[in-house]
Order: structure tokens, then C-alpha cells, then sequence
DNA sequence: CGATTTCTTGATAGGGATCAAGGTCTGTGG
DNA sequence: CCACAGACCTTGATCCCTATCAAGAAATCG
């Protein structure tokens, strides 16, 4: 479990957890020093690689700093439900290395690269910047909120508004973070994945994809999606547009 | 909306966050004084009146204090998802009442009683009690983490399985509290709304009690649901005994 | 004690799982 | 540069779990 860590190259991209909390928040320059230190090291994991193993013991957590993971717990029978998907800027481990035996594993669905932040270095963080405590506390408001909405989707609602909800979710989060465009972005899952994600079998993933293709609501390329027709395809989903993005942070803080 | 408030009673139960809380942690006077300070207030809330209405915007959150609620969306077609269930000590308004307008609703389900916290409380809080910011921090992991487990229900296991359990982890969490027996506890919802939480129709979560009814694996009278046979549902629901119990926050914060 | 709720049970239908098999793409080693 | 293996996608046929529809019984409440 030895990895080397190198200091991290000083440009935007290399801390995007700054980037994610200064769009909600102005951030002093000690608040943003402070979060440049839990973005300090970096490890790179390998595509398909656990960076949270189910069962073992962890003494912190990991900021995702590239690339794309999962959160998934698979049952005995093999059955697998993926739990969330974190792109870079979040907080991975959470909640998993909260607990004695981390609850869930954690793999990483590209090349991707992670910062460690013990748990000391984080409850310090607490204590000299309660202001952002309280900014992380209610990011983490915004990930219960897709956490909800998972259970929504997976609870009542059909494959076809599933998946429509499910492509306009990642647009959404990709675009919040500069990875996506206007109408498009790269798939980071596969379609069994996304069965995972949603309750559903691969055939039927499949088969959704296609009728949502048939009416051109949606582009699929490999892995390049488009949104032919965003406004037909939010209907669908019924999604609430911007429900990511009606945050009131900033106004509590102040 | 104006509602009497009055002065708590100064008992063990009635200011159960800081009974949950202490139980993780030794908590000093004066973070016992801070979280007293959290429950001072109190506001009833009838059965099936809501704590907190989608859409509305709220300046803080409520601390349930007896009684038990739920947090649920409707379609725009009337299908209903129940995403949690608030027991007394349980923040609400969680994530809700972060964004300018509420997501979800939150109803109570009994006769209840709340206590009002407004933003700013929240956060001078966590200025002057980082620690407290921790301890509840780390909470949201035990919550997130059953939400973690309701998705795995709804996304993978069979109305069975969901059942089964649905029915332990109450159990569980009304234990911890103080309000279940050995193997026993007041079921707080109807058929109706486990059918919402679980993703399942009415009948069908008749037919699937009824099914565990006749394994005796549980025995119902009315409101009253006594697991008979624990081992069996266990084996059944795959429940992680105690998964919600395997906490190190004490470990942590030393 | 009448009126809602809530529970219960049956009959039918459908959405999506499962099983099966072929096609496509990508990378790898010869 | 090609052949091959493995991963991934696609499509079809069948089946089953659970929804839906319906209607009556029981319980709760004003």
C-alpha cells in the first residue's frame, strides 16, 4: 500500500475542490490555504482500481482530484447497486471510513488521481475555519439532495424516466465543473454500470437508450452523449432544473 | 403560522439529540450547554401536519423531539417516495431547507414536537464548539449511510428482502432510542407508507407480511410488530447486524 | 355508530429480469 | 499488421415479480 505522493502542480484544475466551494462562497485567503493543504498530495489510481476497500479500516478521507468514481456495495448473491458517482472536487470515503469497517467500497472509474486528508487534519480544519465547516456541511446538503433523488428515481419512477433523469443529472454535475458542454459530455459508465446505478438490467438499459435514441431526445457515440432535445428529455425526467444548483450557502454565511 | 412556543422541560427526554450525541461522545458542560440551548424551544406538531413544506423557504432546521416524521416527494402524477424517517434526536429539514426552496416535504407521522434552529444558531455553534461540528458531521454519516442501505433495498433486493429489512433497522434505530423492546417496537407508518419507502404497492407489502407472517418470522398486531424469529429475518434481509452501531467518532476526536 | 382509514385478498396485466446469442470495439501479443 | 481475447453493446424470446384494478373486512375516529 506504499504509493509515492508528489506535491501537487499549483494550477486550478490541480485543486477543483477550491474551485467547487469558491463558486458557492468568497473564501478568504486563509480558508483557501487551507484547502489547498487537503488538495497537497496527490496519489494516482489506476482505472478500476479500489481506492476504498469495503471491511478495511481508514483514518481519513480522500478528496477526489481527477477522474471519476463510484461508491457500490455488492451483495452476496453478486447483485451490485451502485450508490453515487464523484467527480472531482468531492469528498470521497464519505461515509464509508467514517465507520470501523468502511460500509462501501470505492473504485475508480477512469484514470484517476486523489488526495488523503486524515481525519486530524480535517477536525482541525474544523477548528480553525468553522466557516468552512459550515460551507462543508451544507455541501453536503447538495449530495443528500442526489442521494434523493437516486432513491426517487429508483423507487418510483420508470427505466425510461431513470435514465432520462440520470443523463440530465451528469450533465448538470459535469457542466458545474467545467467537463461538460452545452449539451454533451463523456459517459464515464458503462451500461452495466448504469444499471447498477438505476435498478435496472444491462438489456433494459440498453433497450431505453435506444428508444430514448428513436426519438431523438438523445445522442449516443461510444461514449459521447448528447442531448438532442433537452427540453423533451427534462420532461421525461420530470427534473427539476437547477435543483443543484438553487443553493443558499453564501446568504447563511454571511 | 405562528405557533406557542414554550420552555422545555428540563427531562433526559426531552432533549434527545443531546442523549444521541453524549451516547457516541463524552461531551463537556459546556457542549451539553450548547445543545441544551439547540432544544430549548419547543413547538408541537400534530399527526400528519407538515414540519417543513416543499417549496418554502426556511431559515434553519428543527430538531425532532418526540414523535416521528417523515421526508417524502411526490410526483407530479401522485406517486409518493418516502425517502426517511426522522426519530426523536434526528435533525430535519436536512437537506431541504439548505436550498431557496424546500425539496421535500417533512409530515409528522404521531403527535410530535420540534425545536426550532434557526441558520445562524447552527453556525455560531459550530465557531465556538468545533468539536460539536465534528460530532455532528460524523452523524450525517450514520444517516447517509441508511440512506446508502434504502437505495441497495430499493435498486436490488426483493420485496422480501426489503421488508425484512425495513423492519430491522427500525427496530434498530428504536432501540437506540429507547423506544423498542428486546424484539418488539410500535410501528410508526402505515402499510400505505412502507409501501413508499420501499418502492412497492399496498398490496404487495400486505401479502409480503403476511408471507413473513406465516414463516413466523414476525408476528403484527395492529400497530404492534414483534420479530420472532431474528436470526431468520436477518438471514433474510442480509442486514449488516449493527451496521449502524460500528461507529468510531470517540476514536476520532480525541 | 356511521364514516373514513387502513388492511386484506383475489384476478389480471405489464414492466423489466433473465436467458441466450451474436455483433462490435479495443487492446495485446505474435 | 494481423489475429485473437475480452469487454462491451445489441437484440430477441420467455418468464416472473410486482403493479394495478377491484371489492370486501376490519379498525379507528369523530
Amino acid at each position: 500500500m506504499a504509493i509515492a505522493e508528489q506535491p501537487a502542480a499549483p494550477s486550478a484544475l490541480a485543486r477543483p475542490l477550491t474551485t467547487r466551494l469558491a463558486r458557492l462562497v468568497p473564501l478568504s485567503a486563509e480558508e483557501t490555504a487551507a484547502l489547498e493543504a487537503m488538495q497537497a498530495t496527490r496519489r494516482p489510481v489506476a482505472r478500476s482500481a479500489d481506492i476504498v476497500r469495503a471491511g478495511r479500516n481508514y483514518d481519513g478521507v480522500f478528496v477526489l482530484i481527477e477522474g471519476a468514481a463510484m461508491r457500490y456495495r455488492v451483495l452476496r448473491d453478486g447483485r451490485r447497486q451502485v450508490l453515487n458517482i464523484a467527480l472531482p472536487g468531492d469528498l470521497v470515503g464519505f461515509p464509508s471510513c467514517f465507520f470501523d469497517a468502511a460500509l462501501f467500497s470505492i473504485t475508480a472509474l477512469t484514470e484517476a488521481a486523489v488526495s488523503w486528508v486524515p481525519f486530524h487534519h480535517l477536525f482541525a480544519l474544523f477548528r480553525q475555519h468553522p466557516r468552512l465547516a459550515a460551507i462543508l456541511f451544507c455541501t453536503f446538503s447538495y449530495e443528500a439532495a442526489m442521494y434523493a433523488e437516486r432513491l426517487i428515481d429508483v423507487g418510483r419512477r420508470s427505466a425510461r424516466e431513470r435514465v432520462a433523469h440520470f443523463l440530465l443529472e451528469l450533465l448538470t454535475r459535469l457542466q458545474a465543473i467545467g467537463q461538460a458542454g452545452e449539451r454533451s459530455f463523456r459517459m464515464p459508465l458503462t451500461q452495466e454500470l448504469i444499471g447498477d446505478a438505476l435498478g435496472l438490467s444491462v438489456p433494459h438499459v440498453n433497450r431505453t437508450l435506444r428508444r430514448l435514441r428513436e426519438e431523438e431526445l438523445v445522442t449516443v457515440d461510444g461514449q459521447n452523449v448528447a442531448i438532442t432535445d433537452i427540453d423533451g428529455l427534462t420532461a421525461v425526467a420530470d427534473f427539476e432544473t437547477g435543483y443543484l444548483s438553487r443553493f443558499r450557502i453564501g446568504e447563511l454565511l454571511v
